[in-house]
This record gives C-alpha cells, sequence and structure tokens, in this order.
DNA sequence: CTGAAAGCGCTTACAG
DNA sequence: CTGAAAGCGCTTACAG
C-alpha cells in the first residue's frame, strides 16, 4: 500500500499543494488563507491519516529533526541513562535520537560521524575521543551545533558539559586521608582521555598536598580493552603485595572488578580497608558493607546537553561556546 | 560550506550523473563502464571526500537503511545491552538504528511508529505492549519487516524472539521445592504482559505439580509504575507476615528493591530463606551471599532478532513469520 | 486569498 | 560505452 503524499491530500481537498504545505506547516494564518479552506484540509488529513514525509522533507530544507548521539558505549549504564533523559527531552521538542557506539575505535566514531553528515543530522552529541578533533572542527565549521560530554578534548574550542572529576576525586582522596589512611592506591585505566588522566593528577596533587608521599607502586593502570580476568590477576596482586590500606577506583567497572576479587580472596572491606568506586552502581548501595562512590550529575548533565543543542538549532546566529563543569558528589555509604 | 553532490563530481570527471551514479553505487561493470571512467570518477571520489546525500537516496529508492528499535526503557540494563548488540551487528550490514523508548505508555509507543514511518525506517524491532496489535499489523501489510522480542503479543501473528519464561520460572520455583521450601513466594508486577503472566502461571503449575496448595497472599503484585518506596514497604509486610522461606522475584529490579528491605530489616537471606531473581544484574553476582537469578540469553536474543530482520529486510518475497523461544538458564549463586 | 513551477540530490528506465 | 530526463515528495519565492 503506498501512502498518501501530499499531492493526495490537495486533490481530495481540490486545492492545489502548496496551500496544504501550508496549512501542514502552521503557516495558513501567515499566508492568508481562509478559514473555511483549513478547516477542510485539516479535516481530509486527520481523517485520512496523512503524515508527510518527512524524507521529501529533509531533503527539501536541508535539515532532518534528528540529533546525532555518538557514546563510547551505550550498555554502559551512564550513557544508556544519559541517552535516556537527553532522548525524552529531545522527543518534546520534536527532535529525535539516532545513536551509535564508538567502543573507543576513531575510526568507527570518524565512521560514525561521516554517516550522519550524509543523514544530515541536525546536531551532534558526542562523548569524544582523541584523534576525533578535526572531524569535529569541521562539524563545527559547517556550522552544526555540536556538544561534547563527559570527556573534554582539551585543544578543541567546542561547547562541553561535563562533571568535575578533579575536585571529586581530590576529594575522594582527602576524605581517605582524614580517615587516617596511609597507603591509598588508585586504580585506574591507561586511556589518554583527559576525564580519566585528570583523576590521576588529582590524585597525586591531594595526596601532595596532605605531605604523603607518591608511590608508583600503589598506581594500577589496567589496560583499556583487556580481558577482566587479566584486570582482576592484576589487582589481586596489587591487594596483596602492599599494606594497602584505602583504594580508589577511577571508573565503576574496574569497582566491580575490585569488588569481585576481594569477594574470592576474602579481603574484607573495612577500617582497615576502605574503597570508593568513581560513577556509582546500584551494586554499591546494596553491597555489604555499601560501598561509597562519586555520584556524576546524570540529570543535570542531560538536561544541560539538551538545553544547549536546542538553543544552538533554534538560533540563527553562531552562538559561544561554553564550558559547563557541573559538581560530582561523593556518597559516603 | 555546502557539501559536494554528485553533479559536483560528475562535472569534475567530464561525464553524466548518471555514469557517477553507476560507479558509487557499483553497477559501474554490470552497466559496462570503462575501467578508465571508473577509476578517474572513483579517483575523484576519493580526493573531494563526496559523500552520497542519503536522504535524497532515501527519498528516491523508498527505504532508509535505517531501522527503527522501540523498546520499553533504553535505560533498563536489559534493553541497553540488547540495543548495543543489535547495533553491532546492524553496523556491519550498512544499517542504522534509531531508537527511542516507550515508557509502557500506549500513545507514545504508537507516536514512535509513526514518526519511524514518515522516516520511512526499512525494519522494526519492538519491544510491544498491549494495544499495539493493531499498528504492527498495520506495518506488516505495509511489508516492512517487524520483528517482535522481549514480549509477544498472543492475538498477532508475527516474527518474535523471547526467552522461555514459563520453563525457567517453573525450573526456579522447582528447585526451592528441591530445597525443600514449603512457603514460595513470588513478587511480580501487575501488567498484563505475556512475558510476565507466565511467570505467575508456571509458579502456580509448579506448586501444583508438587502437590504444594497455592496461596494468595503469597503472591505480591506491585503495580507497575509506582515508587519504589511504596514497593518496599509492600515488601516488608510480605516477608514479616508469613513463614516465608523462599522468593523470586519476577523482574530484576524487583529483586534489588527486594534486597534493600531485606538489607534494611536486617533479614538474611541462607538456608531459612532462599531468594532468586529474574533476570541478571551485576549486583546479584556480588552481593553477599550471592543471589541466584535467571538469565536470559542476550546474545542469542539480540543475534536472532538481527538475523530474522536481516533475512527479510534482503527477501524479495514475504518469509514466514517465526516464533523463537530460547531458554533461559538458572544460574545458582 | 491561492497556485504553478523550480529545485533539493539522488536513481533508473530508456535511448542511442 | 554513456547521457538526457523523469520523478521521489516536499517547500517556498514569485506571481496574480
Amino acid at each position: 500500500m503506498k501512502s498518501l503524499s501530499i499531492k493526495d491530500i490537495a486533490v481530495k481537498a481540490g486545492v492545489s499543494i502548496t496551500t496544504v504545505s501550508f496549512i501542514i506547516n502552521g503557516k495558513a494564518r501567515d499566508k492568508s488563507i481562509s478559514e473555511a479552506v483549513i478547516k477542510k484540509v485539516e479535516k481530509i488529513i486527520v481523517e485520512s491519516g496523512y503524515k508527510p514525509n518527512q524524507i521529501a522533507r529533509s531533503l527539501r530544507t536541508g535539515n532532518s529533526n534528528i540529533i546525532g548521539l555518538i557514546v563510547e558505549d551505550i550498555s554502559n549504564s551512564f550513557f544508556s541513562k544519559i541517552a535516556r533523559l537527553i532522548e525524552d527531552k529531545a522527543y518534546k521538542k520534536g527532535y529525535k535520537i539516532i545513536y551509535s557506539s564508538t567502543e573507543n575505535h576513531i575510526e568507527k566514531a570518524k565512521e560514525l560521524i561521516t554517516m550522519f553528515k550524509s543523514r544530515k543530522v541536525d546536531g551532534y552529541i558526542i562523548s569524544p575521543i582523541k584523534g576525533l578533533e578535526e572531524d569535529i572542527q569541521q562539524l563545527m565549521a559547517d556550522n552544526k551545533p555540536v556538544i561534547l560530554f563527559d570527556r573534554n578534548l582539551p585543544d578543541l574550542d567546542a561547547n562541553y558539559v561535563g562533571a568535575d572529576h578533579f575536585k571529586a576525586t581530590y576529594h575522594s582522596i582527602e576524605s581517605f586521608i582524614k580517615q587516617g589512611k596511609k597507603k591509598i592506591s588508585l586504580v585506574t585505566i591507561d586511556i589518554d582521555v583527559q576525564q580519566i588522566t585528570e583523576r590521576l593528577t588529582a590524585y597525586k596533587k591531594a595526596l601532595a598536598d596532605y605531605d604523603i608521599p607518591y608511590e608508583e607502586n600503589l598506581v594500577l593502570k589496567v589496560h583499556f580493552n583487556q580481558d577482566e580476568k587479566e584486570t582482576m590477576v592484576q589487582m589481586e596482586k596489587l591487594f596483596q603485595t602492599e599494606e594497602i590500606d584505602a583504594v580508589l577506583f577511577a571508573t565503576n567497572y574496574l569497582a566491580i572488578s575490585g569488588l569481585k576479587v576481594l569477594k574470592q580472596t576474602g579481603k574484607k572491606i573495612g577500617n582497615d580497608f576502605s574503597v570508593i568506586a568513581y560513577d556509582d552502581h546500584e551494586v554499591f548501595e546494596l553491597h555489604t558493607p555499601g560501598i561509597s562512590a562519586v555520584q556524576q550529575p546524570l540529570e543535570e548533565i542531560a538536561e544541560t546537553v539538551i538545553q544547549l543543542i536546542l538553543s544552538q538549532l533554534s538560533s540563527k546566529t553562531k552562538l559561544d561556546n561554553q564550558h559547563i563543569i557541573l559538581p560530582a558528589k561523593l556518597i559516603e555509604r
């Protein structure tokens, strides 16, 4: 069954497609179409269930009412929660979301941008990775709204929304120190994105500020894509060989792996051994004992991102790029 | 900066746009374009970075290479994991995914289908809700590939991929019985979808098969959209008033709420009180003690769904609808 | 108050 | 071996 076109409606109503188009797009009054015609055409549209072909509309107008969302991995709960909130808010403004996961592969990320471009998406929300600077620059040169979130690219002057990882990490380490911890470990990953590296910087700074010597062997940098088994072996070694009394895990999945190791080896979390996870997760609340965690303000991040992109989409002129850093908070359990 | 069009390429190469189009679409040899011309045009395409406008292509060909994915809630880890797997596999075949969450609202679900229709998506992957039968029927009448997953609509003859919830529930209850449990409770939700209701049916059947009387007050049906606080109050009451020795939670979030209640009230899980959660979650593995859970075969579900839709998309003729029920397994912890 | 016509960037049947 | 032209379904500047 062919679907109806604007022409079919025009024929049924005995008017031109121009008139129908004006009515569909709410320009009827503007164009001084008579009320009688408007009523008649609207009636026919409703009765026939006609829906304009968005593809044709896009081709003609050059925009698609679609926002492209590029994340590292949609199945990661941080991203899926953000995606949900963004989708919800975008939807209410008539925008759809098309998403895809980069899996941290630069080639896939580049391909995605190309694909989104050829689909003429109206704007881009990107959790970027290093190496994407030029492509993003290109998008902005093409005058497309771009909002980076979660991760920033320092070499790029672009809109960015993220949490204050430095401060949150600093506070976490500080809270360990105030509990009297001396041998504080950091388990992190080896990817070179600001969002991750600043956790290490903050860790070092906090130690320095409290005159605690930095010990290289207390920092475990897990290889980004490695097997969880291997990660667990490395952690087990770390937990055993040192008189560690506190660990900050730089991501929630590292923390989860860490908890598995502790469970297996029977090492207890308690006064002698404290743990903080970066990025909260349901696991941590339910764990016995509860695991303290740094919580990113998901709602606010999503809200800010969508706000920014919508204002760019509706603005005729190029707006100034904004850098919005939201506070993350340490939930003590 | 305007992006290049096929015309620009044609002009640069000194050939017609027809020729360029044939080359882009790999029909050059078919149409016996000379090797020399092919080489020249391909060179220009690569050098200029030309990408065909997919919108124009869609308008002309009537398909979009986009698959619409409609789920209840993309931030639910079951769906986000499936989405990730589906996206991955679709991507490799040149299809993109556009997704949206229904939040179990029939109006939103209907709107989404309309929207996807007007965007001319090539196929639909839907975790449906009751009331959507007609709309889905319509899609199939329009000859669009539709795959339902997770939830089935019994009144509809459509492709469906899901797990065997009846069997998995039956086995769970059976395992309680074999442990000698007498007062087995079921905590479920009150939505009327087959996937949920059959968990109750299986519960009753297993009890009956083992001559254990069915007691209405051992079944708690939580209202679908109610506040977690309220759910927890109801559960607390349930856990106290009866000599319950086992609980099957019909969804993972119910189980999580249940675990919170147990933690708060100090009720211990152990030999006197066993728990199984339906749909696994990282929480359950890490919980002390570990929580047994029914695990749906995510990979296989995603794989089957994508397989089915791709075969439909590439097939000229209408294929027979398939019902594929995959086994879910009980992970004992 | 309303309509004819151009054009968005492609694909493809047809012609040579 | 290659191209001119129609047409996908819209929007909009222009004309009346």
